[in-house]
RNA sequence: GGUCGGAUGGCCGAGCGGUUAGGCAGAGCUCUGCAAAAGCUCCUACAGCGGUUCAAAUCCGCUUCCGACCUCCA
């Protein structure tokens, strides 16, 4: 059973709730991962960063977490409404490559990234063109329940039936009325019954390479139904969370809501999640904006707008610094800001471990750690958190220079929590390598460091600082602290 | 136009009625051959105007800006 009660703030009811799984200790939750058609940008990394943290943060009180998060590798269709080009068609034609070469390229690139930001591998990773059958059958049910109609070899969901026994616009909290304002008139010649209504299966045209047999003719899923089908496939007609970024609300959660609802005769979802957007200058990062950095570019500092580049560690603290829920505005200013304070948490950890135990203590390590937690069960408050192991730092720190006591069971107390809560929950790692098993670069530092003191002890500073600068020029940092000389690679 | 969310110190960002948020930057001091690291001290803000309250950054109203969604996007 898990060891803390967490809130959580869910957009059905726009309000924080205490999180009660359907099924203790066990939870469900799945969150609308990328559509494979391009590299990730660092808009969708932060998504997938949050919800990475809350999955940890699940585990880490005891829960049995089943994570699903798909792979959209079909059905995207890049028009507004069920029309225009197939995104990994025209990526494929553009590239000269088969549709499913696309897919691979961008799913194997997608997990490099995921893997350098160190986020856990989900549960689950289904792929949309793995689960066709799910989604034929499930389009199927719709039509039984009368939900749904074929048009000519596409089938589409009729929102206003379905609207007059069930709220369709509760996730986005809109009215059918509002939202029929918002969409064009309807031409002579369409399809569709009704303005919002939405494609389940789409006929294919002749060019379209990814297709599908199904009771409708040769075509493909539309892109709502996957998520659909395969959270009820993995998780249940009815499972605990399901996540995803802000901008899903109004068209994508909303109609997976009505799909499922309207197969499975139950609310899909218990609590809705959704994480804010990523920023640069104040616009929202996004694709058609082009905007968007690419994790790449900003590791490497290569971006036009980044004056350095930045280590995943670094970017990963930066977007910790802020909550799920809050827009997040990109700047060097803020990066290099994040870039020192993660060293500066990582060094505290470093000395952390170097404590001496005195017979009492001259600081409340209990409540710190109680904060801790506090602010994590707080809808996964991470910025809290962290300004709850500043404090922590800032303990640390003391005790190392003797200025406060700590003892012994405090001292296994606060190294739990740090240890806990920034490498398990956080997800944070050092980057940098302090002693290594190279040998050889082990001895050289040794030698170095003895020929540098010698010369320091003879007063010959022109010698030692000429080591240090040389040192620092590779990238090793020497610092003379009071138990000795210590080095490391700046990473 | 409709719906929603914001405006916090030099920068980033918490806060949801009474407490120092925190990080970074800046200034001074301690330590140090000098650095670096670390510690201490200082800088202490809540868009504007009204209102409610013993008490408001926090609640209510109005005003001014900004953004998101309504069209593919995490």
């Amino acid at each position: 059973m898990a060891s803390q009660q967490i809130e959580i703030y869910n957009t059905l009811t726009r309000k924080k709730e205490k999180f009660t799984p359907l099924h203790p200790p066990f939870v469900g939750m799945y969150v609308c991962g990328p559509t494979v058609y391009d590299d990730v940008h660092l808009g969708n990394c932060r998504t997938f960063i949050s919800f990475d943290l809350i999955y940890r943060y699940l585990v880490h009180v005891g829960y049995k977490v089943r994570y699903v998060r798909n792979i959209t590798d079909a059905g995207h269709l890049e028009g507004d409404r069920d029309e225009g080009g197939d995104k990994f068609a025209k990526k494929a034609k553009l590239e000269q490559v088969e549709p499913m070469e696309i897919v691979q390229k961008y799913t194997l690139g997608f997990r490099d990234v995921m893997r350098m930001f160190n986020t856990l591998p989900p549960s689950i990773e289904p792929t949309a063109t793995g689960h066709i059958s799910e989604q034929i059958e499930m389009t199927k049910e719709i039509i039984a329940a009368g939900l749904a109609y074929e048009s000519n070899g596409t089938v589409y969901f009729n929102v206003e039936k379905y609207s007059q026994k069930n709220n369709y616009g509760t996730l986005s909290n809109r009215k059918l009325e509002e939202l029929l304002e918002g969409t064009r008139e309807l031409g002579g010649q369409d399809e569709k019954k009704g303005r919002l209504d939405f494609a389940l299966w789409i006929k294919a045209k002749p060019e379209h390479i990814m297709r599908w047999p199904s009771p409708w003719g040769i075509g493909f899923p539309g892109w709502h139904i996957e998520c659909s089908a395969m959270s009820t496939k993995y998780l249940g007609k009815t499972f605990d969370i399901h996540g995803g970024g802000m901008d899903l609300i109004a068209t994508h959660h909303t109609n997976e809501v009505a799909q499922s609802q309207a197969c499975n005769h139950c609310e899909p979802v218990k609590y809705w999640m959704h994480t804010n957007m990523l920023t640069v200058n104040g616009v929202r990062m996004s694709k058609s904006a082009g905007n968007g950095f690419l994790p790449m570019e900003l590791f490497t500092g290569s971006h036009k707008l980044l004056e350095k580049g930045y280590s995943p560690m670094a970017v990963k603290f930066f977007m910790l610094q802020t909550h799920y829920r809050s827009t997040l505005d990109f700047s060097n200013e803020a990066l290099q800001a994040s870039e020192k304070g993660f060293d500066r948490l990582m060094n505290a950890i470093r000395t952390l471990e170097k404590l001496k135990v005195s017979d009492k203590s001259s600081s409340d390590i209990k409540a710190l750690h109680q904060k801790c937690y506090d602010a994590m069960n707080d809808d996964f408050n991470s910025p809290i958190l962290l300004a709850n192991l500043f404090d922590g730092v800032k303990t640390i720190n003391s005790i190392h220079d003797r200025k406060e006591l700590i003892s012994k069971e405090d001292l296994s107390l606060l190294k739990k929590t740090f240890r806990d809560l920034v490498f398990d929950v956080l997800g944070l790692k050092e980057e940098k390598i302090s002693s290594n098993n190279d040998e050889l670069g082990n001895n050289l530092m040794a030698l170095i460091i003895d020929i540098r003191n010698e010369a320091k002890a003879k007063k010959d500073f022109p010698t030692s600082d000429k080591l240090r600068d040389g040192l620092a020029k590779i990238k090793i940092s020497i610092k003379d602290t009071k138990e000795g000389t210590t080095w490391e690679i700046e990473k």
